[in-house]
DNA sequence: AGTGTTCTTGGCCCTTGGGTCAATTTTCCG
DNA sequence: CGGAAAATTGACCCAAGGGCCAAGAACACT
């Protein structure tokens, strides 16, 4: 690859990098490209797809931050506490940068980074909900899949709200929360959870991948 | 208006109310017009605009179940289980009928009917959920802007899993019920409630209006 | 039936965004 | 420095949908 390509790939990824949290990952590819000072051919060229530009700079925009959240909720003393920090803190992520959202959410599934940063944060959440279920702390009928399809909800509602009323996801979240505990009177769902894979079908409606 | 004029309003109006609870309010106007049998320039000539259509069938689309289901939910005796049937019954109307989906969540401000009916729903869920707390039976704190913007989300929700899951949206509604019982340990939310206009704003927004 | 009014038609334009490609420019290396 | 190889450019195409409008068809009144 010679010098100048280089340079422009790293200029894509920067503007790529930079529009994604402002605008999430459905920015126009063209738009990139005009951040990065170069054309929109230019960005074909090095990249060919959008999914391949998400792969290259997914890692730094989200997962670390996921990581931490989920590491950080599995050392909290009380696995109630640390279930609730880890649904309220990757909400708050979500509602603080869209391209986290649409990261959780699992929008572009044809990108392979991507999908393995919402495939571990899956796992993390089971990890965290059957400690909190162990500890009789939250209802045993709760499963990862209803909590990330929450997620991908809470994601469009915090994106709807960003510009005027930044928070009021917060109060969705304190309903789900609530409806959680073991001691809620929990009339018994009538319908069987999601499998993985019905998960990530709906996830993909969800954001609106036709 | 001339008599063919009229036959061809009438024929757009059948149309529309086909489609609409097919596929929802935003079904290209082609497609309205191509199953009317009529060329899309008459539509135009005749209607407008899309909110002009809505509002002259959107009517006889939703308001009827809409009402049956506050008038309903208000004679059962136990207020409780009013509430919870009003909620899980308009889920389930918008869970069917991509129209009713549609007109609860505000998509189309334009259309005064359509919002007619919107306000009236909020009226309803107003009346319903007061009547739950003054029982004693849901948190006090949970408002009707809460309700409806929870209808929204579930509205897309339905929406996501409407060929595949048809039913997934029935956990998400039952851990907002267990949510909002009394007996519930209620962190107090930290969150102040939308008001009435914040709420339009976010249901457009969530319903995708630019 | 004639004639003026009203409707319909379907082609055309606009916008947004993805994607392609021949011609041009830049780089690199002998 | 010169020329081959590589990269860039920007004009162009496509698709969906909304919307407009001049020409022609249908109607209705006399």
């Amino acid at each position: 690859m010679r010098a100048d390509a280089q340079r422009n790939a790293e200029k894509l990824r920067a503007a790529a990098a930079e529009l994604f949290q402002e605008r999430g990952l459905k920015v126009p590819l063209e738009e990139i490209a005009r951040r990065a000072g170069v054309s929109h051919g230019t960005l074909y060229n090095l990249f060919g797809t959008r999914e391949a530009l998400i792969d290259e700079v997914v890692t730094g925009l989200a997962a670390d931050r996921l990581d931490e959240t989920a590491e950080h909720a599995l050392s909290f003393e009380e696995a109630r506490e640390g279930f609730a920090y880890y649904v309220e803190k990757v909400c708050e992520l979500q509602a603080t940068d869209p391209a986290v959202a649409d990261v959780v959410s699992g929008r572009y599934p044809a990108a392979e980074c991507l999908m393995a940063i919402c495939a571990q944060a899956r796992d993390a959440a089971t990890r965290i909900i059957e400690r909190a279920q162990l500890a009789g702390a939250i209802r045993p009928d709760f499963t990862a899949e209803d909590l990330l399809v929450f997620f991908c909800v809470n994601a469009l509602l915090a994106g709807a709200v960003a510009d005027t009323e930044p928070d009021t996801w917060r109060r969705q979240v304190g309903f789900l929360l609530d409806g959680l505990n073991t001691e809620t009177a929990q009339a018994p769902l009538s319908v069987a959870p999601l499998t993985s894979q019905q998960m990530y079908v709906v996830m993909g409606r969800l954001a609106g991948t036709p």
